[in-house]
DNA sequence: GAATTTGTGCTACTTAAGTAGCATTATTTG
DNA sequence: CAAATAATGCTACTTAAGTAGCACAAATTC
């Protein structure tokens, strides 16, 4: 395993977090611990210790992190990452163990390192921790987010959010989700396939959006708006 | 406001992950900025703004903090702090305003400084960032676990775990969660008060807890326990 | 101690979400 | 190209959760 050419990622890893503002030193420091590994799509690493000893940013591709209900078999997707995200988060921070599932969407592209490599990198240079703590702050937001929308929000409005929330701006396409199928979308939001697919017929009809085998379009994104608005205010009569 | 007797809190604040390994004089630098606050009970503080700007250490009493929806004014309880917890996390993370309740439950005791002086302090002094970070992992887990209870696990066992996971090894009392009304536990698992309460009369009928105005107490913790295994294991035929 | 507020325990009802099942179509694999 | 697999679009059904409402009791306030 030969020491990267850590030059090369400066320009893919312009934006990830743990790098931002590092001197060279640093940055040649911590970014000579990786190498690069390709996994191919839709691969799920079973082996959750793997996530214990060694941390990984991604260059390319997505991997979504989920839990799994041992009763149902149902699923969640607690975060779904993509290029300049990390994982293992919760290992980095704590050191413990994290009971979780990870598996790619697509094919992917990940730089990696031992995380006791990484835990230790961040010991000797203290001050880029801030980075660090910057992100995790956002994490934790996602989460909270995510509990309030589940305990809040029916399943029709957190689809129109999720939609939403994924549209590029200058481009009205969907960025990240566009691809996926009803089951995936379902996982996103906590949800089941069945009635995640009775909304977007819904949506579909009204003109909202297109759908087909593996795709959603955005057809009219105001509308979308629109009718997030309404939800927002059906029953804001109640105390 | 005259400086606080730092030395006075040393044991109150044994626990408090912040101050974990800190040499003599860190200690005191930190707390030095600090002063104590009393509240009343039951008191929320309406004004946000106030938890970006300070920063606080809970001596005594127990605050909650929360959600609420808009729309339909439902509550949900994200974390119930207490004793060496702190507040307001997200912002000292990451600096940004933080829109959520607090609200004390008992008349409360808390240590307080300008966000801005904690976070200063923490720039200053960066290899005592470990303790946040620890902190904020298993914060964050706890919330990933809440996004996958409200999302996999039914209002009847979502009780039963608030219950078992709130109970004293040693005596069997309810710790922090013994004298909520009903709306309040339902808060915390993302339910309603009618719901809640029709789930606990039955754990009352079966021998298990015991209700009366305001309080919860644990009759059978075994039994309980049974049931929570009961349901890991219904269903589990599916696919 | 009268009046108000807060919390409980219940019944009856509504509804969104989930479940089961299946036919159809698209895609992948051998 | 045949067979298997994956994804969709339905219908019909079940159910847990939530809603509404109210009587009653306990606690608090004036």
């Amino acid at each position: 395993m030969e020491p990267i050419n850590t030059s090369k990622y400066e320009k893919a890893l312009g934006n990830c977090y743990l790098l931002n503002n590092l001197d060279k030193e640093s940055y040649n420091g911590l970014l000579s611990r990786f190498h690069e590994e390709k996994w191919p799509q839709a691969t799920c690493v079973l082996n959750q210790e793997k996530w214990f000893h060694n941390f990984y940013i991604i260059l390319s591709g997505r991997v979504r992190m989920y839990q799994v209900d041992p009763k149902s078999g149902k699923e969640i997707t607690v975060f779904l990452l993509a290029k300049n995200d990390t994982f293992d988060l919760f290992c980095l921070l704590d050191g413990c163990e994290h009971p979780v599932f990870y598996e790619s969407l697509d094919s992917v592209k990940v730089l990696t390192a031992p995380m006791a490599d990484v835990r230790e990198w961040l010991n000797k240079n203290p001050q880029h921790y801030t980075n660090l703590l910057n992100y995790a702050g956002k994490q934790m937001r996602m989460l909270e987010n995510f509990v309030s929308d589940i305990s809040f929000i029916d399943v029709p409005t957190r689809i129109i959010k999720l939609l939403i929330r994924n549209v590029k701006e200058d481009s009205n396409n969907l960025d990240l989700i566009d691809d996926l199928p009803n089951k995936e979308i379902a996982n996103l939001i906590g949800s089941t396939r069945a009635v995640v697919n009775r909304h977007l017929q819904k949506l579909s009809k009204c003109g909202a959006i297109e759908i087909s085998r593996n795709h959603v379009r955005i057809k009219n994104i105001s509308l979308l708006q629109r009718l997030l608005e309404l939800q927002k205010l059906r029953n804001s009569g109640q105390k």
